[in-house]
DNA sequence: GACGTATTACTCGGATATGGACTGTCCGAGTAAGTGTGG
DNA sequence: CCACACTTACTCGGACAGTCCATATCCGAGTAATACGTC
């Protein structure tokens, strides 16, 4: 199981536009964070059809957050990344070979697809919890000086 | 993000082996489950690597739990074929780029890194707390009738 | 009948091809700002 | 001086190769049961 890893560079995205009030080009935002800039348009075209960024085309366009950071949480970064689907995908083995159980005692999941479900739903429950305004707070705690508000200057200059 | 499909057909294996306390050929496991038997002992390997199964080789040997099944945790099988590395991996995006952290302040992990892992921390606790056992007796609860020791019954004939 | 040995057939184990998904890249469509001209 | 149209340059958006990992498979090493011959 692993995560993709343009999720990481979603995030970071999203919490340095947290910064900012006008639209920042997908370019200016791979340079800040030294990562592939064709690449991360990718990353945030998925935010923009998952609605948490909103993209302005044109002379000085760019990407906005659609709604404040609060209002975002984390796994809304993440499903928009990664997709909603859950990691585990039950093939309901069950139903085959000689001992198959009858589709029609097959309503409900079975025991292990139940509880790979439930530690999902314990996974995203975790990430919802977490807003990108939380992420933005402890950044500011981690470090001494205005570090979102220095990123958020050099990004709207030049 | 997408779990092994491995996965599934190892806990499914483990449920069984429950009910058996002779061992069992990778390949009538396969042939119970309706999956690639060749494939299925990559698992089974995995698993006897991981020490939750022994192999037994020569005639009439093949594979049995280890210790008892309400010792075995789901999420000791998950990583034993999943692995044990978190889904989330940061790559210190905070170190790059122009504006980049110094190395010197980055003792600990960042807090985008922090909410993943704790996430994932939340996930596999609620992993941990199901045992095989537990899984067997909600089967056991799902459906009337032995169905485990019919299962085992198949297992250990022809 | 009991023992020892060789055979045999069955098991696991690691090394080997194949497919799909993520990573990384490119060029075209569209738009807003800037510029120059005319009134 | 102001309004308008045009040029321009910059933006996003979807379509295109490269690379890595999970999938699926194969054959060889090892072992316990079995069959056989001998005492």
């Amino acid at each position: 199981m692993k995560l993709s890893g343009g999720v990481e560079s979603a995030l970071h995205c999203c919490v340095v536009l947290t910064s900012v009030a006008e639209p920042v080009p997908a370019t200016r935002l791979a340079e800040l964070h030294g990562v592939s800039g064709t690449y991360l348009a990718k990353q945030l075209q998925a935010l923009s059809r998952a609605g948490l960024v909103q993209s302005v085309q044109g002379k000085s366009g760019g990407y906005v957050l659609t709604r404040s950071p609060k209002e975002i949480a984390v796994l809304d970064v993440v499903e928009a990344i990664d997709g909603r689907e859950p990691a585990f995908v039950c093939t309901e083995i069950r139903q085959r070979g000689p001992l198959a159980t009858p589709p029609e005692a097959c309503a409900a999941p079975c025991a292990i697809a139940r509880t790979m479900h439930a530690a999902d739903r314990a996974w995203r429950a975790a990430l919802r919890e977490v807003s990108i305004a939380d992420i933005a707070r402890m950044v500011g705690d981690d470090y001494d000086g205005d570090v979102l508000g220095k990123v958020g200057g050099w990004l709207v200059s030049g």
